[in-house]
DNA sequence: CTGAAAGCGCTTACAG
DNA sequence: CTGAAAGCGCTTACAG
């Protein structure tokens, strides 16, 4: 039972050629479906059969040595436990198909992986790399050759063709909205990994809060990892002080530090939007269920995926990408929390 | 800059092996860190030396061929948009080390994956594979031949090695606590995947509802995927009916179809939980968050990818398991939703 | 259209 | 302790 996997029964193609009674040759045209004009009809039905007839399944790893890629995409991302990257995912296996197997590169919540990490990734010779919220020093440590695409990677085009999200856009729209509902002065709850995605969504946030007359002073931004309890906790410790200072609405960088922050308020006894009113990014499908249903800047996760799995399939066939760098929308989805 | 990946600058054994003066069998010990008595110190400082200058990484793919087993595992699962998969993966990867590579095989929401798309995956030669949430037909499929745990499967222990969660424990609990509030008809939302763990949780919350003087009406047991949107509809199409049979209660199979309940119950103005009590299954993050926070019962998802991680390790590194057979805890928390 | 052969990069008995 | 050599399973020019 517990024999190294695969070591078992193993059919190879030399067994599927004597059965057939043709050459390895043949048997690897017919089973890559390049028998155009170079397999014989009789031969072809053939090899088909005794490949039915023996359950052959084409050797990944032979085959990758002797074509000197692997069949594998590798997905690296900072937070898988952050559902919005679930959806991400789903977009990219979409786009793939099945001819590509996603290995997923993942780290501990709220760390980037290390590109020495990545590099061992490499070792597996994958057909192409999808790299989700980069940062320009790993990207400049990576150093990759070959098909790569970036997702949520804002002013790093240069290093590859990318996927972005316009989170400015709906960070704008935010700041109105908490303007419209008179906020005078606000407070800022960032993910403490230097994602850029992060550093878009809080210049866009400052820049047209300032524009619309609201202020948010330096003491009252704060950093937290990607995580309900660590953005509870700061929250706690900041609020006294943010309330003093006369702060009615706090925007945090995720959806996932918003909860964070409704959870300690309903503990500490904040009313909410009453007292404060709070916002995030992502619209994770939580936020319409959430204790007040959550004010969200919304964004398209699966179509992220999506984007990106295409122009990597795109590139790992040869292709030239018509558009290297796209961009998807983002908007405000207003609810309960802003009142 | 999109050649082929790794087919550049591909440093190999052999350009170690003649930069060192030694043979490619020398490089290839050492790489290893196979050199006890085998390798003089001179040899492995050389060889050393020559490996950082060039920057040498042994080639999975030939490293892989040469072996017979690649260093892959494969994470067969089933739900991975479920917040709670995300806490399992980091627990496998904590315990999986990163000797290996964590392969995620992923389908679309609620869909299982069929063992014909695994055989494909086993044609990576995977050093073990791990199996979440799997039904009996699935494992007869594969009829996999190598180190093979399972996750989450009760009743399928016969398979191989698995680590289970005591979901029956708190299932029983919450009916106890259902029928302590005064709760005489309850209805239940069920996941539609034919996945054991579903079973269990349904089938011990009915045996223990029924001692416990609750009536759960054939009737009043729906499906849906795990979903927010869908339960939400479904929950929609049947509470009129339950209403007026008296229903005050509905347990779901997971914490997300409750959202689903909860969001659907706010449309339909139905006030929770003085109207209707609302729980479910695995305590999600967001569920002490959601409005009113979810009564649910607790599963240890980080512990359970844990062990399954260490078990197949140690499966990997040919141990005999002490225990092939392990289960994990489940308890009840009791919040807002159920008064 | 077909097959013998080289080669992908590595590991592992084997002989020394 | 060391290296030449076989072999892992496949693919791809190449010669026919």
């Amino acid at each position: 039972m517990h024999r190294a996997l695969g070591r078992t029964q193993r059919v190879t193609a030399a067994m599927v050629a004597s059965l057939a009674g043709v050459s390895t040759a043949t048997v690897s045209l017919v089973a890559n479906g390049k028998t155009q004009g170079r397999v014989s009809e009789d031969n072809i039905s053939r090899v088909r059969q005794a490949i039915a007839e023996l359950g052959y399944v084409v050797d990944g790893i032979g085959s990758s040595l002797a074509k000197g890629v692997s069949s594998i995409v590798i997905l690296v991302a900072p937070d898988i436990s952050n559902p919005f990257f679930a959806k991400v995912i789903a977009g990219v296996r979409e786009s793939l198909g099945s001819e590509y197997q996603l290995l997923l590169s993942v780290t501990d919540a709220g760390e980037f992986p290390r590109a020495e990490d990545v590099r061992k990734l490499l070792a597996l010779r994958p057909a192409g790399l999808l790299v989700d919220a980069p940062n320009a020093s790993f990207l400049e440590d990576l150093s990759v050759a070959g098909p790569l695409v970036l997702l949520d990677a804002p002013g790093l085009e240069a290093y590859a063709p990318s996927v972005n999200l316009d989170v400015a856009h709906g960070a704008r729209e935010l700041a109105a909205h908490l303007a419209a509902s008179g906020h005078k002065r606000v407070a800022y709850v960032d993910s403490v990994t230097g994602t850029a995605t992060f550093e878009v969504r809080r210049a866009a946030f400052l820049d047209e809060a300032n524009s619309c007359g609201i202020s948010v002073a330096d003491a009252h931004i704060i950093s937290t990892t990607i995580d309900v309890g660590a953005a509870a906790a700061a929250f706690a410790a900041a609020w006294p002080d943010w309330q003093r200072a006369g702060v009615t609405a706090v925007v945090c960088g995720t959806d996932t530090h918003a909860y964070g922050v409704l959870q300690e308020a309903r503990v500490a006894g904040v009313r909410i939007p009453e007292e404060l009113a709070v916002a995030g990014f992502d619209d994770l499908p939580y936020s319409a269920t959430s204790n007040p249903s959550l004010t969200s800047v919304h964004l398209p996760a699966t179509p992220l995926g999506l984007k990106a799995g295409e122009q990597l399939r795109g590139l790992m066939e040869g292709r030239e990408l018509e558009q290297p760098q796209l961009t998807l929308e983002s908007s405000l989805v207003v609810r309960g929390s802003t009142g």
